[in-house]
DNA sequence: GAGATATTTTAGATTTGTCTAAAAATATTT
DNA sequence: AAATATTTTTAGACAAATCTAAAATATCTC
């Protein structure tokens, strides 16, 4: 695996995430995640075809290669392993991690990040319940359904929150709901899509339709 | 504190360094500590004026300002607690540690370095014996003595070892001396400089001028 | 399906950090 | 102190990553 750029990681990471939801990536989508301009897409485009980590025809969106994908995984696994450790060991809050593994996660030194998942104890999940992929870039991709998805009456369990922003992090401390927590639901009111949760001893609570959103679970436990 | 560049930093660095020795650093002397060319550090020289990081008239040599000191004491205060990390938590050796902080220095996030600092329990010197600056740039800076400027029969502890090659780390752990021990010189050899020294309790060996020139200790205990 | 609108690409410029080669300043030697 | 050697600076070029403005292509709408 040879070695890329701080930007080139950065684009192609964001290729990775972008392209979860449509198959194909199109220029103003990445450059508006990643808060650049066409231009500048187009030009690093160009580059990522030639070094073969991405499939790319003029006006016709992207895609990761192959190669382009193992670098993306590696990329992440970096990403969220930095974050658990922030987390976990310097007690940083859930929402402040982020931004300093934006930058821990382009230290490319294969023997630090083994060492550092050994340290760690081999985590599966980073805090916000992101799974991090192992050293030959596995990932665990069981499905996960979002609250507004989740039937009535069935018990799951939270396994991860996309947004990470410290207001939604406060919000969640004060239901009391975190990674890991089983609730189930015990009414939808249509009119705005607000929930009615249940979780196990505590009693019911209402969380509204942008909230229930942003939460992912997985069934049973 | 503004934010500079990696490149900035590490001319900062480095001219911290070279100016411990002499009063003044000359752009050769630059240029070949950081393998680039003269031009460059003129370059450099010229930016870093501006920004009133050093002192600086053409052809004159340069110094760090008060400012470019303050910077300088922030990358390896940096550098220091993640070789520390390193080599305490992550179990690399002495040897490894160097080439990886020389990147993680660069991440600029003052809470995450203080953080990390309380995390390793404020340790007050680095795998070499280094002295780590504290957050408000304190560093200790107690006289070290080379262990050729030992005199005989005094009882020293080893303080710091300037070079870090994992060829003088298999030495020293091969005649069994670490940051601390304690020793003293029995006997010095005018012909090549060599010395016959004593560690408590062990019997008396040899080392040579060589490894002596990078052996530095303080005085009893 | 033709014109209007939106998207994407190209062309050319800018910034940062580097380089080589030549010129200028300083140091050394005889 | 003049000639020579060394060091340092300048001048001009280049690569990476970005930008604006204009041109090319695709998509939408009637």
């Amino acid at each position: 695996m040879l070695n890329y750029s701080t930007s080139e990681e950065n684009y192609i990471k964001a290729i990775f995430h972008l392209q979860k939801q449509d198959g194909t990536v199109t220029t103003n989508e990445l450059a508006h995640e990643l808060k650049t301009r066409a231009a500048s897409v187009t030009d690093m485009m160009k580059k990522l075809k030639i070094k073969k980590l991405l499939h790319y025809q003029p006006y016709q969106g992207f895609r990761l290669s192959n190669e382009g994908n193992k670098v993306a995984l590696g990329v992440i696994r970096r990403h969220r392993l930095w974050e658990y450790f922030l987390a976990e060991k310097l007690k940083f809050t859930w929402d402040e991690v982020h931004e300093v593994a934006e930058d821990l996660e382009h230290i490319t030194n294969k023997k630090l990040i083994d060492k550092l998942d050994e340290f760690l104890g081999f985590p599966r999940v980073d805090p916000h319940g992101d799974p991090i992929p192992d050293a030959n870039g596995k990932i665990d991709s069981s499905k996960k359904t979002c609250l507004t998805d989740l039937p009535l009456h069935t018990v799951a369990t939270v396994s991860n929150v996309s947004d990470q922003s410290s207001q939604i992090l406060e919000l969640l401390q004060h239901k009391k709901i975190s990674i890991g927590t089983k609730l189930e639901i015990k009414k939808k009111f249509d009119f705005d899509n607000s929930m009615e949760l249940r979780v196990a001893r505590h009693p019911a609570f209402t969380i509204s339709r942008e909230l229930a959103e942003n939460i992912f679970v997985k069934y049973g436990k």
